[in-house]
DNA sequence: CATATTCTGGATACATAATATCCATAAAGT
DNA sequence: ACTTTATGGATATTATGTATCCAGAATATG
């Protein structure tokens, strides 16, 4: 139940980019701005051009840029464009049904955590992200 | 960002308890009416029994009891017994300083999301699984 | 046209965590 | 004594996340 570095990566980048959204940004230079492994970046990169997140231009001053505003992507879009579709339960099998329960307690629960997520996530576009810088102490749920 | 097979495993051995608080039920009893590997449900049972969420008897006719009443048993509290506390973003280091960053534009968006996420954890409690059962077809956010 | 630069695509390796298994021991009932 | 059941720790297995590598394609520049 946890952010992957692999998301934390995406955003970073896409947060990167955004600042400067008209601006072609090579990998290397997101990759030593952001202290992102290149290689690893480079397929962060290509699931979120594929996704229509971003553009890409190719050879000397390619780079890439963000295809869509900053208001118009969503962090719902960035997780999904890495990780799928959100499905923080994994207990269907293909046709949906459970071979173990017909009826199972959990799921309604399980599913009110993730619409309130999905919901959250949808909200919150890049561009409030963008607006976001200084921000600390924030309350923890311990 | 999913739920763990292990947190799975917990709850549905907690929800079959609870259909009969009083009486004691086996390990080999829950593992196979639960389909849960019987040694790693000895693993989840110890953690269950060490924060005090069910009491363990051992010997002949021993199991397995709730210690608190199904209405004072917190999904969180399962949670947190089962993974720890609860924390969806592991951007700390010890100091809880992130070390890339002064401002991080990701941080108050996830902690929206845990905050959420605990609520409902914290609000369902095992009685309220406990009555849920038939409940079908639910809307999952695709 | 030749060259350097940058993204693309797939294969592969590595690391870490989740899941599962095993066994020796202690507790307790008969 | 003997059987049953939980406990504790060690270890193995599997899956997933993370990272690396390399050959190829696109394109700007001189």
């Amino acid at each position: 139940m946890q952010v992957t570095k692999t998301l934390d990566y995406a955003v970073r980048s896409l947060t990167y980019i955004g600042h400067e959204p008209i601006v072609k940004h090579s990998m290397k230079e997101i990759s030593e701005h952001q202290h992102i492994p290149l290689n690893y970046l480079a397929k962060i990169m290509r699931r979120l051009v594929k996704k229509g997140i971003v553009k890409s231009m190719v050879g000397p001053d390619g780079g890439y840029t963000l295809r869509k505003s900053p208001g118009d992507i969503s962090l719902r879009d960035i997780y999904e464009a890495i990780e799928g579709e959100i499905r923080i339960v994994d207990c269907m099998d293909g046709n949906g049904i459970c071979h173990l329960h017909q009826t199972c307690p959990q799921l309604q629960v399980w599913d009110r955590v993730q619409i309130s997520m999905v919901k959250i996530l949808e909200e919150t576009t890049l561009e409030q992200m963008l607006n976001q810088k200084g921000i600390h102490g924030l309350s923890r749920a311990n």
